[in-house]
DNA sequence: ATAATACATGCGATATTTCACATATGTTTA
DNA sequence: TAAACATATGTGAAATATCGCATGTATTAT
């Protein structure tokens, strides 16, 4: 994981927010990403492409859902730089993990 | 600190490079850092303005040099992400800190 | 005062990233 | 099998970031 290309991928207000979205529920699918962040489905699946082909985010489907987590195999370094931006920086991505939690609380069968 | 303007500032090698530099060296100046890095001096220190205009570095001008080194007022988080990211990069910038270390014992005035 | 050294910045050119729209793929339901 | 749903991607345009060169500013040495 070379850390210039690591930042990079933060280094996006659409990424940047997935990710830790991701980092504070564990998993999430697309269709709950795009509606917490508000986007368009192909701005949201290309970002999330891009943080899986880096190896940040590892993919999941089941069924007609594609869910997304931290990589297993991400460094421990790295994964704590997300965390930690998670846990510091409440504001900057407060509703949309409202607006996440809600859909992942409200709807048994994700969208 | 907008945690995704933090990241864009670490999102470019000179720029990280320069980071990474600077928290383990505690400071450096503008010419040992160009010499480091190989880079001429306008991006060198193009970078360097850029990181100091979003608060991450300070810089303090001694005589005719300018050493720039992390902001004290940086947020925790922020300070950590940065000091990780070089405790577990060595390979990612350990020629350039070599340089930087010879410069910086060898001369006593800087260049 | 002049020259030399160290650093900063204006600016147009180039490279990179992001976006929007259309369309393709994979899965489930009727 | 066809339709509907969820996700992925090709492609060119638009936006953004970076670079290179010239030049400006600040400090020191002569």
């Amino acid at each position: 994981m070379d850390p210039c290309t690591f930042f990079k991928c933060l280094a996006d207000d659409t990424r940047l927010k997935s990710l830790l979205l991701i980092a504070k529920t564990s998993e999430a699918c697309v269709c709950d990403l795009m509606k917490a962040l508000e986007l368009d489905q192909p701005k949201t699946s290309r970002h999330l492409a891009q943080l899986r082909k880096c190896g940040i985010l590892l993919d999941e489907r089941r069924g007609k859902w594609v869910f997304y987590r931290l990589h297993p195999a991400l460094p421990d370094w790295a994964r704590s730089v997300i965390v930690d931006a998670a846990d510091n920086n409440n504001l900057y991505f407060k509703d949309a993990l409202n607006k996440l939690m809600t859909s992942q609380s409200s709807t048994l069968n994700c969208c």
